[in-house]
DNA sequence: GGTGAAAACACTCTCAG
DNA sequence: CTGAGAGTGTTTTCACC
């Protein structure tokens, strides 16, 4: 996993613009075509380069209210906990969740058209699930910061 | 912006894998390439596709203490609150930032190594910036579900 | 809207050094 | 790591449905 200055570099450049190329990033990095290429290659094997993706504008698409979800659960037995995780993977609204320490259990990001959409995500669909105690949603006013990218 | 069935298809393609080959798309749709090329061509002009990223596996790059930071400000302030996000923008440990409703003023995604980067952060960097009346952090236990993908 | 084909180009990938 | 060559994908253009 040992990165070098140059990987780093690499990762930096694909984080922001995967669509870059070989050539593009062994021009800016001072190195042949041939040795950027191994070492992506390299970060890919090792799976530090996780996938390539294409970010969509939210807004564009009709999804920009976003709502936190903090989530109580009633018990924390391992199957409690297990099935409940099993059943938030299947929901296309949850973007994201983590299971975190604190005041509640889980926090959810959820992305959804509207209000109306997020109610409906609610009743229908989140709390139908087994095992929550609480629920408490904060919506989003504006979107300050919202990156992929973490510093190597 | 008004999407077909096709365009959503395309979209979910390259939210899920987006080094996938017009030509493997315009197989999987049943279209040819020159019609699946125009389409993405569309799509990236109206922005409707964002960007193309590399997505990194936080865990091999050791950056894999995750904190929700929740932060209150002292005045909402026109000035403050301007300030504010400007100064978190420049903050490399934070990837994401929203202004929300509800018992705090922001939220806030922090990705560092372990607990001792964290308090350095908080000590060195967040709660130096002026106008925060309080933060509050929530430490991530395990991670279920952290998707890129919005379902169109 | 779409197809299919051809040509030009750029990038990826491999290999000898 | 480098440089060069082969292979592959992209991009554009075309005539046409």
């Amino acid at each position: 996993m040992n990165l070098d200055e140059i990987d780093k570099n690499i990762l930096q450049l694909l984080q922001r613009d995967s669509k870059i190329t070989t050539k593009e990033i062994s021009y800016r990095l001072k190195l042949s075509m041939t040795a950027i290429h191994e070492r992506i290659k390299k970060l890919e094997r090792q799976k530090i380069i996780n996938r390539y993706v294409a970010i969509l504008d939210k807004e564009k698409i009709d999804k920009n209210f976003l709502v936190f979800c903090h989530i109580k659960l009633i018990q924390h037995t391992k199957d409690n906990v297990s099935k409940f995780e099993r059943e938030i993977l299947k929901l296309e609204e949850v973007s994201e969740c983590f299971h975190v320490s604190g005041d509640y259990d889980y926090i959810l990001k959820v992305c959804v058209k509207n209000m109306k959409a997020y109610r409906n995500f609610l009743v229908n669909k989140l709390t139908t699930l087994q095992g929550i105690s609480s629920t408490q949603s904060t919506f989003m006013i504006s979107e300050v910061k919202n990156s992929t990218e973490i510093n190597v």
